[in-house]
DNA sequence: GTGAAAGCGCTAACAT
DNA sequence: ATGTTAGCGCTTTCAC
């Protein structure tokens, strides 16, 4: 890379000392300094294209104006919007995101994190949570500045977004039922994930409410071939086939989709499913999926608040946020054939 | 955030100068200093977790470990492929990326652009190539070290590493042909985009070789709406409709069956549609795209290669990497009705 | 093999 | 309103 122009040369050909140059280039403490000055200063710089170096800043500050992202994988359609909301927050306040991908190994996280810490970031927001997370009482006894999105965790009081899961699945059901079906299956993600658990507590209480029976099945992760491989499962299972499945997230709903082709069998002719998350492009699904749209550029945006202002905050403040969801009904939900 | 450990709190558990310390943590200089120091070091390193200060260390070197990664909307498919492969090659060498999006916009890319010289990346992996691109005339007489990811641009010999959009396309219209169709569109993306200029360009040259007139028509984004609305002006003109399209991307096409299915008109036993792209759920869609598949994960890993190697070179070294692409063959082409 | 000292580019305290 | 000085945490000569 080319060789920068430093403060100390605007001095030179600003005629003034670089303290006064600092003062004048920054926008907190521009009004100390004259303002034919500041106008020397600031001509001066943009001659010699004088680009100010945050790192030798934050060394002196002990502020990086970085914030850590920490993501599963940014593959997972779910999460550009979010990491697109926190941008959208940090960028005009002059913070920079560094993105991690963990592929959901923790070993990964663990590195992620260091590498970060390494760089000294202001702050994270982890996509990643779990219950009992493995990094996250570590370092809110080091009082790391965090802010959980999407899913939260047990056991340390740190803010979390979300969107509100309970009430879209209760949602869902209400949809289902209204549309004839009795024998609804829920599809649920692995126990470790808050969320996950969310959706299945409140898809038993909603059945409850309905006064029908509240079958639950668990896949071993949040995609797609987990998803297919649950309804090869049943399928191959012999029990009775659910009317319609009310899936933990939209990737696990289409697993089920592709099974459902698979076997000859029709969605929503024979068996209704019902997505969470509404990810890009659920509607050019094979058929357009039904599913609780949760507002995920919103659920970065509020999370990046939180950060910044936590990082200013003298102490940590536990908040949740809840953010709502809607249902958005397509074509993949159907009164069942044989009610 | 917390107080943090310095080198020189190390150096004086382990008893020893802070130099040493410096020396005994760093791969490249341990070998300098006594085996037994070294463990001792790494000893009182660890008991008081200290984590080195990458920016400290990045002001004495003069090299921040980190890059510019531009792309022009994350929330695109296409990117966190690419995204994720940078970062698979970037990591394990102890390189960060820092992710900046532009919308497409000139004025938030040199944003995005300043911003990221502020905090001294060593180079840029720029997703957001054009024809006649604003900045990098710029920046190529500066030395700042780019490397081009997908779509390339003129008159500045920065490397770039891309698909094979010709083969690809000359793959698609093969197909085409073989299927019966003799009625061909290609719907090209904005003309100052080099990627859709080749895609268009190889469409003609194959149409040629086949002996059927090409005809194009110009799309103005590489998005979904944009290729409905193309869609639906081809069906409201009244002209001849074609028995198969090929679109310059997977967006297109998409665009391109909604406005299908909001006419009517079927998939493909009406009308064939190709994409290019392959990108995540392609597979999902109604019906599933046939598509040109492009590596993009080893899009972001190669451009990666190539930017370290750029950063640690004397002089920059024009080279432009084409990845092999594929036709994936699915349930969106078919023979035409009336050939 | 290790210590001493300087300095990367910047800002903050103090002085004028 | 501006200059002086010191130092953020690290690496890198140069001594010894």
């Amino acid at each position: 890379m080319p060789k920068r122009v430093t403060i100390a040369e605007v001095a030179e050909l600003a005629g003034v000392h670089k303290a006064t140059v600092s003062r004048a280039l920054n926008e907190t403490t521009e009004h100390q300094v004259n303002a034919a000055t500041v106008k020397k200063v600031q001509r001066a710089a943009k001659q010699l294209g004088y680009i100010p170096n945050i790192m030798a800043r934050g060394l002196r500050t002990s502020l990086s104006m970085t914030v850590g992202v920490i993501v599963p994988d940014l593959t997972n359609p779910l999460f550009p919007p979010i990491q697109r909301g926190i941008e959208n927050y940090l960028a005009p306040r002059g913070y920079t995101a560094l993105l991690a991908n963990t592929d959901g190994r923790d070993s990964l996280e663990r590195a992620a994190f260091n590498s970060l810490l390494e760089r000294r970031v202001d702050g994270f927001i982890l996509a990643t949570g779990q219950v009992d997370h493995p990094l996250l009482k570590d370092a809110y006894e080091r009082d790391i500045r965090i802010v959980l999105v999407n899913r939260g965790t047990t056991g340390v009081p740190y803010p979390l977004v979300t969107g509100d899961d309970a009430n879209g699945i209760a949602a869902a059901v209400d949809h289902l039922i209204e549309l004839g079906h009795r024998r609804i299956l829920h599809v649920a993600g692995p126990r470790n994930f808050t969320t996950t658990l969310t959706r299945a507590n409140a898809f038993t209480a909603a059945c409850a409410e309905h006064g029908i029976e509240p079958r639950t099945v668990v896949a071993s992760a949040l995609n797609v071939d987990a998803g297919r491989h649950e309804m090869d499962a049943i399928l191959a299972s012999g029990e009775p086939v659910p009317t319609a499945i009310i899936a933990s997230n939209d990737l696990l709903a289409l697993g089920i989709m592709r099974s459902l082709r698979t076997h000859g069998l029709d969605c929503p002719a024979d068996i209704s499913i019902v997505g969470f998350n509404d990810m890009p492009f659920a509607q050019d699904f094979q058929p357009p999926l039904t599913t609780v749209r949760v507002p995920h550029l919103e659920l970065g945006s509020e999370a990046a608040r939180l950060l910044l202002a936590s990082i200013s905050a003298e102490s940590q403040n536990p908040v949740t946020v809840t953010l709502p969801v809607s249902l958005i009904v397509r074509e993949s939900t159907a009164p069942p054939r044989n009610p």
